[in-house]
This record gives C-alpha cells, sequence and structure tokens, in this order.
RNA sequence: CGGGGAGUGGCUCAGCCUGGUAGAGCACCUGGUUCGGGACCAGGGGGUCGGAGGUUCAAAUCCUCUCUCCCCGACCA
C-alpha cells in the first residue's frame, strides 16, 4: 500500500497562464509531467504509475501480434550536440543538419533500420509474415512545439513494421494491427475514432488514424452525423449542392466590367450582386524545383482556380503536384505572369501548360467543384476590371482538374448525403500500408517456394505512448483537476482520513486501505496530517477515479465514496467495502 | 523567417509612463489557535530587478546593443 505521507510528490501548482491545454495545464499542477527547456519532459511518480500502465497495456497487446525489438536511441542532448557532424552507432551511420539547416534528423529512419535488419536476416519465404515492434523515445525538431504537452519535441512511440510476401499478406498484418489498436485504446479508456488519413507523404496505399475528439487537438477530423464515414480532413471529400449558374450577359463571350478598387471576392460578387458561390478564386503559387538534368534550380508558376467560397487544402494541392509544396508568388512573379496586380488575377489570355509534363508553360489546375460550370465570373488581368461569363473548357484550358478542395462544415457525406461535421482531434496512433518504398529501395529479398527472388511488402504502425495519457485528460477535466479511467489512472482508489489524529478514523481508514489492497485494487492511503479542504483538493487534482472518504460516520461503520468524474457521491458499508468496489469499479470496467 | 509580448525572492506577478531606501500574494521557517472542500494570528529568512554598455549626483525605471523564453502568422489574389 502507498502511503501519500510517505512519498515525494512534486507538485507545481501553477500551470503557466498561457496553457490553455487542459493536460499540460493539470499534468503539470499535479506534478504528473514536468515540461522542461527545449520541450523534453520527464515523468514523476504519478505520471509514471499512469505510463507504466499504459506501457504494459500496449506491450500485452502487441506481443500477442508481433514481437519486440530494442533498438538503442541516441539521447536527444547527443544529437543536439552533434549538430553538423557525424555521429556513428554500430552499423548505422546518422546524419544530421547544422541547427539553422531544417529539420534535425537521422540519415537512417526506424523505417530503414527495420528494413535493414529485414535484409540482413530475413532469406526465405517460410520466415514471413514478421511484425516487429520497438518502443522508444522519439526526437523531433518541430518548428513550434505548442499545444501544451501534445506537441513536443520528445516523446515515446511505439511503432511496429510488417513484412509479408504479398498484398493479401499485408492486408491480414494491416487487419491484425488494426484490431490491436482498438483493443489498446479500449483497454486505456478511451473514447476515439478511426478515421481515413492521407497516406500521401509516405507513399501507402491505405491509411487509417486513431483520434481522440478534443478541442485542444490539432488534427482536424470529418465525420457524417449518420453512417460511419470519418476521414482526415486532408482525405475527406464530399458531395456539393448543386449550384445554378448565372445566365451569359451580353453575346455570352468572356465580357470584361469595371470594379475599382474590388480586390477580394466578397467585394467583387457583392459589387455585382452576385454569390461568391459563381465565382473564381485564382490563387498564384510557385513551385521550386531541381532540373533533373542541369541539376539547377528552377521555378515554375503554378495557378490555381478554386469557388469563390471553397478554401484550397496544401494537402491535396501537394498530391496534385506529385507531393512537392509550392509557395505563393511574390509580387513581381505575379506582374511577370498575369502582367496585372494582385486581386483582379484570371486564367484567360495566358498559355498554360498542356499536361503536366509540359515544363515550358505554367500549370493550371483547376479544382473539380468548377468543373462543367460556365460564365463564372474572375479577374480580367488588368487592373479594376472582372470578367463575366467565363466557362472552363471553352475560354481556358485547365492543365488539369484536381481535388484541391477542402471538405467544409455542413456539405454532404460522400456515402449518405447527411450534413458532415468538422471537429478538431488528436491523433494517437496511426497505421498504414508501406507498400514496396523501403524494401524495394533497400534491396530486401526473399525467395519463395519456386526459389524466386521476391520483394516483401510492408506495413508501418505507431503509436504515441504519452499522448494515450494527455488525450485522456483532454477528455476529462474540470476546474479543479482531471480523472482518469481505472485502467490508466496511478492508483483506482484513494483513501481519505478526515483527521488522521481521531484514532477511530484513523485506523478504519488503514483498515479499509489494507482490505482494498488485499482484493487486489491499488490503493493511495492520504495519511498526511493535513485538514481535510487540502487532502479533498489534492484528491480532485491527481486523476485517481474513486475516492473513499473516512469521516465522522465511522461510529456508524459508514464511509463515503466519491466517484472523481461525476462528483456523485454514496454512502458505502465499511464491512462491506470491497464488495461495493466489485460492483461499482470491476464491473464497470 | 515575419509580427507581437515577457524576463524582478522558489512560484505568479506589481513597480517602469513621471529615475530617489526593491514590493505583494502563494510557498518556506518559528510559536500558538484550528481541523469535512486549499485555516487564522504573531514573528522570521530569502532578490545586486536576464546580460553588457551608455546618460545621470543617482537607473528595476531613460537610451543602445545583446541573450533567452512565450504567443500569433507564414493559403483566399
Amino acid at each position: 500500500m502507498h502511503r501519500w505521507s510517505q512519498l515525494f510528490i512534486p507538485t507545481l501548482r501553477e500551470a503557466p497562464a498561457d496553457a490553455e491545454v487542459a493536460s499540460h495545464k493539470f499534468l503539470v499542477r499535479a506534478g504528473y509531467i514536468r515540461q522542461l527547456a527545449a520541450g523534453i519532459y520527464s515523468y514523476l511518480f504519478l505520471g509514471n504509475r499512469s505510463f507504466n500502465k499504459i506501457m504494459g497495456i500496449v506491450r500485452e497487446e502487441m506481443d500477442k501480434i508481433g514481437q519486440e525489438f530494442f533498438l538503442p536511441a541516441i539521447h536527444p542532448r547527443e544529437l543536439w550536440e552533434a549538430s553538423g557532424r557525424w555521429a556513428v552507432m554500430g552499423d548505422n551511420m546518422f546524419r544530421l543538419k547544422d541547427r539553422k539547416g531544417a529539420d534535425l534528423c537521422l540519415s537512417m529512419t526506424h523505417e530503414e533500420v527495420m528494413t535493414d535488419i529485414a535484409r540482413k536476416e530475413l532469406r526465405s519465404y517460410k520466415q514471413l509474415p514478421q511484425i516487429w515492434y520497438q518502443i522508444q523515445t522519439k526526437f523531433r525538431d518541430e518548428a513550434r512545439p505548442k499545444s501544451g504537452l501534445l506537441r513536443v519535441r520528445q516523446f515515446i512511440m511505439k511503432d511496429s513494421y510488417s513484412f509479408d510476401m504479398d498484398a493479401a499478406g499485408l492486408d491480414v498484418s494491416y487487419k491484425k494491427h488494426y484490431d490491436a489498436y482498438c483493443r489498446i485504446f479500449d483497454r486505456c479508456g478511451l473514447s476515439y475514432m478511426v478515421v481515413e488519413a492521407d497516406s500521401g507523404a509516405m507513399g501507402g496505399s491505405q491509411s487509417h488514424e486513431f483520434m481522440v475528439r478534443t478541442p485542444a487537438g490539432e488534427d482536424h477530423i470529418v465525420s457524417c452525423e449518420k453512417c460511419n464515414y470519418a476521414a482526415n480532413l486532408e482525405k475527406a471529400v464530399s458531395k456539393l449542392a448543386a449550384v445554378e449558374d448565372l445566365a451569359s450577359a451580353g453575346d455570352g463571350k468572356p465580357l470584361q466590367v469595371h470594379t475599382p478598387g474590388m480586390k477580394t471576392i466578397e467585394d467583387v460578387a457583392k459589387f455585382l450582386g452576385v454569390s461568391p458561390k459563381n465565382k473564381m478564386k485564382t490563387l498564384a503559387l510557385m513551385l521550386e524545383e531541381t532540373d533533373a538534368k542541369t541539376g539547377k534550380a528552377k521555378t515554375r508558376g503554378v495557378v490555381l482556380l478554386m469557388r469563390g467560397d471553397h478554401q484550397m487544402h496544401d494537402a491535396k494541392l501537394a498530391a496534385a503536384l506529385g507531393g512537392k509544396a509550392a509557395r505563393p508568388m511574390t509580387e513581381e512573379e505575379i506582374k511577370n505572369l498575369f502582367n496585372s496586380p494582385a486581386g483582379f488575377l484570371g486564367p484567360i489570355g495566358i498559355a498554360w501548360a498542356k499536361d503536366i509534363k509540359d515544363v515550358e508553360h505554367p500549370l493550371l489546375l483547376v479544382d473539380k467543384a468548377l468543373e462543367g460550370r460556365s460564365n463564372l465570373i474572375g479577374g480580367a488581368n488588368k487592373e479594376d476590371y472582372h470578367l463575366r461569363n467565363i466557362t472552363p473548357g471553352r475560354d481556358f484550358q485547365p492543365t488539369a482538374y484536381a481535388d484541391l478542395r477542402s471538405v467544409a462544415a455542413g456539405e454532404g457525406c460522400p456515402n449518405c448525403g447527411a450534413p458532415l461535421r468538422i471537429d478538431t482531434a488528436v491523433e494517437i496512433g496511426h497505421i498504414f500500408k508501406l507498400g514496396y518504398k523501403y524494401s524495394e529501395s533497400m534491396g530486401a529479398r526473399v525467395l519463395d517456394k519456386n526459389g524466386k527472388e521476391v520483394t516483401p511488402i510492408m506495413g508501418s504502425y505507431g503509436i504515441g505512448i504519452e499522448r494515450i495519457l494527455t488525450a485522456s485528460v483532454e477528455q476529462g477535466n474540470d476546474e479543479n483537476g482531471f480523472w482518469l479511467p481505472p485502467q490508466i489512472a496511478p492508483f483506482e482508489i484513494v483513501v481519505t482520513p478526515t483527521n488522521v489524529s481521531d484514532e477511530k478514523i484513523r485506523a478504519a481508514a488503514e483498515d479499509i486501505a489494507a482490505r482494498l489492497e488485499a482484493a487486489g485494487y491499488q490503493v493511495l492511503l492520504d495519511d498526511r496530517d493535513e485538514r481535510p479542504g487540502v487532502k479533498f483538493k489534492d484528491a480532485d487534482l491527481v486523476g485517481i477515479p474513486f475516492r473513499v472518504t473516512v469521516g465522522k460516520k465511522v461510529t456508524e461503520d459508514t464511509v463515503e465514496v466519491v466517484r472523481r468524474s461525476t462528483r456523485q457521491i454514496e454512502d458505502a458499508s465499511i464491512p462491506a467495502i470491497t464488495e461495493y468496489f466489485a460492483r461499482n469499479l470491476r464491473s464497470a470496467g
């Protein structure tokens, strides 16, 4: 049994004023986690108990489907100190960029390390399939760590990799992970959802993210009110309500209209008395590429057309550009291409690339929502003028139509048409099919039944371990602190005698705590000689789901049991206290 | 990288505009009274005000430089 008086619980009562994220505020206040410089944090006593329980659950479930590897990690401090130099660890060589230059990263990613092992060790189809996992510290040079403890530079991650003979085998490994992740998060008592995710950056074919809905989250997820459609905003699609095109004005050809000083979509639409839905938005971007032959850097204009009320989505654009990121054009670049000041840009009168391979001309990507539309209003490439009657395909030829649009709340579900909602969420797990990317490029091969060389197909899977804890806190907190599901709380029950100098109360509390512990519960006895108010407040703060208050009612063989989450108070009989918790804690699971 | 803000006892901050003996709350130490939702009274310890330079009889305060941390932004032509 743990006694509060004998514990050293570092308690930072004051959270930084700017930290509005609950997990940061409370975990720091409760002394769970102490955030140090550069986002490196250490677990303190209570947090470590929660953390170990989470680790236990993760290991137990992962061991059912795979096996654990131990890979040594470089400490972040060494990473920083080694910046710009080579550091050698065993067979693997790590190259670090200098502090001012972009990301600090390992030349050998974890995928590559695992693939390297596979390349050296796997020889025969008889050895497949394999699922290998590891739990270790990861370090990311986040440009800006934020959201309290949710986005930090150092964290612990469970990551795993599967190797299979073929796509059907990968499907099985993927499903095993999907199910294992559900079991892990269920057992941790989290309320989460699984969404389809963009697998673009890693080049895979299918991907799911495990998300916890919370206002503190940074990711946006789209979900349907009615059916089970759920997707990451980067991946989400929607059905749009039909839009009525404008009638053609004049002779139906593009018609110049005077729009003095009207630079924004809203201004122009209002001025002309039309909806932004009938307006086109022109975005001028620049792609910086390296010429494959000469190795020289060069730029290429990328112009996007979107419906006036639509938002462009970065990841979708990057996907349309083959994974490359574009930056906004400078004023001068706009002038060179459009021969017009910003605010009056449009697609007409410019020679566009016929297809993506045509490198002589700028690209014109048109959002799919504009396909088939007619008589749109757009910039005239002339100061203070716009054009009516613009019809894509007739008045200009796009390089390609692409899905560039960010889904907005209220649009139709692609499956059932019901309104979609958008929420912020925190990602706690991610699984995706890697395909042959690493096994192919690193030359991993096994022999099949016929003695022929085959490249194994891979999957990659990750869980952010401490996010299970921080997300739980985001899910359950109030002004006095937070509560955790019993499965991952540092203790399940705190026994609080109101006055330890009253021998009757003290003895009863000891007895209750000992019996609960004997019955298999994790119990913390708050035997400190403190005022009751202090003990109650502390108990509220540290996340323990049940409190047993031992006080005046001992004379009637009664104590109070307080459920932290609901504040519900119930009397319980002292002799039958273990039965009470068998009923209310174990059965509730 | 761009724009804002902040650096003052252990913690959170006030003081700065208008220079003149460094303050408060919390925490800590001593004594006493309290004891079912962060007690009260009395006494006490602890800071060369991020750093460097300058102005001045005198700088936490004004000026210059510098370091560190935090927040916002880096799509809507």
